[in-house]
DNA sequence: TGAAATGTTGGGGCG
DNA sequence: ACGCCCCAACATTTC
């Protein structure tokens, strides 16, 4: 009766509203968090050295209690389990196809061993297969998903921390994060991400707290600019689950309405619609969606893909984006709108190149939200903009950095170009020393893009 | 959660 | 005073 339960932490590195946590602690059994690292799915470079402090942040709040393992994460459960005698298993549900069925092997397993598992509701504001149409298929359009989510708020309650833990004494062994090497040492390439970055629960906590106090209100208006504090820069923390959707929402919902909190609401439901689609569509991060881009004739020139890597395209706010990632592992979703679609329409390089080295370099990787993004832009996704909507960089650049801020910070070479001339610098007839001409001709690209896309599409418009 | 091309309009310069 | 033209500003359509 008082065998222990094992509580398996994957992104859920939190106290508050964590559901398996607080039910398993109620159970006044003796606890063992348990987190594995399984090389199979471990996460990209960016997202590692986040891993590691988040997990130091965690494992700092709960008095090093955490336990360590590497391994088969089934094994690794398994073999805890044996250890220390545990009768049941609890964790937080997941959601991307290769997780729901890792847990359900996991849990099957568990299960004809006698262990009583048991999950509970994971990282969204609803469960996928609770939300659908009238047909009971699930939305491919964002509007009327939106006006489903909607309709169910408010909703779950969150969890509050749960109170004093009681811990299994049983001895076990956990291993060193050190030994992991999640955090680069030879060449610090996190260098950057030190000074833009502080991961774990509490800071995640401040992050929406400074985002209420500061940027909440002229959300709507000063969201799309880079050059500016905007954006609420809580996706990390929101993708490790420092911080839950759940908690997000109440917190941000129980204020007055107005432009600036319904806008950021309604950037949480992307996320949760996002969530959603690969749940119901497991394909949706490997294959586009529209069937008639299986066709398209995509680019492998590896020279095009490294210069949009390194950000040395020769379109400033392009280039911005890409090293603002390359340094802080993250990036301002105006700015990826705008560097996938030079990726995938200027250069028509494959989305999947681009959603890959996404998902290495940023901090907020989300197999999801990458490849909703991606198709999205692409113009092959479920809801996904017109095929021949292509963005114009300079005139992006222009719109949404107006007096240059944003480029000038990440493109240094430009320092001194005048912002009338910041987003074509190839016009000015100085100062651009090392600084590329454009690698591909605007109007040109823009036509052979626009070429290739209806061949592919069939009638004459893209949207459904 | 576009951009570019094309069409329309209306004020003002000018013969 | 009038009609004509120019063209910026705005609207529509096309990609």
């Amino acid at each position: 009766m008082t065998t222990p339960v094992v509580v398996l932490l994957r992104r859920d590195l939190r106290l508050d509203d964590n559901p398996a946590l607080a039910f398993a602690t109620t159970a006044a059994r003796p606890l063992v968090l348990l987190y594995v690292l399984d090389p199979a799915t471990a996460p990209g470079s960016a997202a590692r050295w986040w891993l590691h402090h988040s997990l130091t942040a965690f494992n700092r709040s709960i008095g090093g209690r955490l336990v360590l393992r590497r391994g088969d994460e089934t094994a690794v459960v398994e073999h805890v389990v044996r250890e220390v005698g545990a009768g049941a298993v609890h964790w937080n549900r997941r959601y991307e196809p290769s997780a729901v069925a890792h847990d359900k092997a996991l849990k099957s397993k568990l299960t004809a061993s006698g262990i009583e598992v048991v999950s509970h509701p994971g990282g969204l504001l609803a469960e996928p297969w609770t939300i659908a149409t009238a047909l009971g298929t699930p939305f491919k359009v964002f509007t009327p998903f939106f006006a489903a989510l909607m309709s169910r708020a408010p909703f779950a309650k969150v969890i509050p921390s749960p109170g004093a833990m009681r811990w299994c004494e049983s001895p076990l062994a956990s291993e060193s994060l050190k030994d992991w090497y999640l955090v680069p040492k030879k060449p610090n390439w996190a260098a950057g991400f030190e000074t833009a970055w502080v991961p774990g629960e509490e800071s995640a906590r401040r992050a929406l707290l400074d985002f209420i106090d500061e940027a909440m209100e002229p959300y709507a208006s000063s969201r799309d600019r880079p050059d500016k504090r905007g954006t609420s820069r809580l996706s990390p923390h929101l993708a490790f689950g420092e911080i839950s959707a759940r908690r997000l929402w109440n917190t941000i919902a129980a204020h007055r309405p107005g432009a600036g909190r319904d806008g950021f609401l309604r950037q949480l439901v992307w996320r949760e619609f996002s969530a959603h689609l690969l749940f119901h569509f497991p394909d949706l991060a490997s294959r586009p969606f529209r069937q008639a881009f299986e066709r398209f004739p995509w680019s492998t020139n590896a020279e095009h893909v490294r210069a949009w890597q390194r950000g040395r395209t020769g379109y400033p706010i392009v280039d911005a984006g890409m090293r603002e990632l390359w340094t802080t592992g993250w990036m301002h979703n105006r700015v990826r709108m705008i560097a996938a679609s030079f990726l995938t329409k200027h250069l028509r390089i494959d989305w999947r190149v681009g959603a890959a080295w996404f998902l290495d370099t940023l901090v907020d990787a989300d197999l999801a939200n990458n490849a909703a993004g991606w198709q999205w832009v692409a113009g092959s996704g479920t809801d996904a903009a017109p095929y021949f909507r292509i963005f114009n960089p300079t005139l992006q650049g222009q719109k949404f950095d107006p007096d240059g801020a944003y480029v000038r910070r990440w493109v240094p070479e430009l320092i001194d170009v005048p912002a009338s001339m910041i987003h074509k610098p190839w016009t000015a007839m100085s100062s651009v020393q090392g600084y590329p001409p454009p690698m591909v001709d605007h109007a040109t690209a823009r036509a052979e893009a626009l070429a290739a896309l209806k061949s592919v599409n069939p009638g004459n418009s893209g949207s459904e």
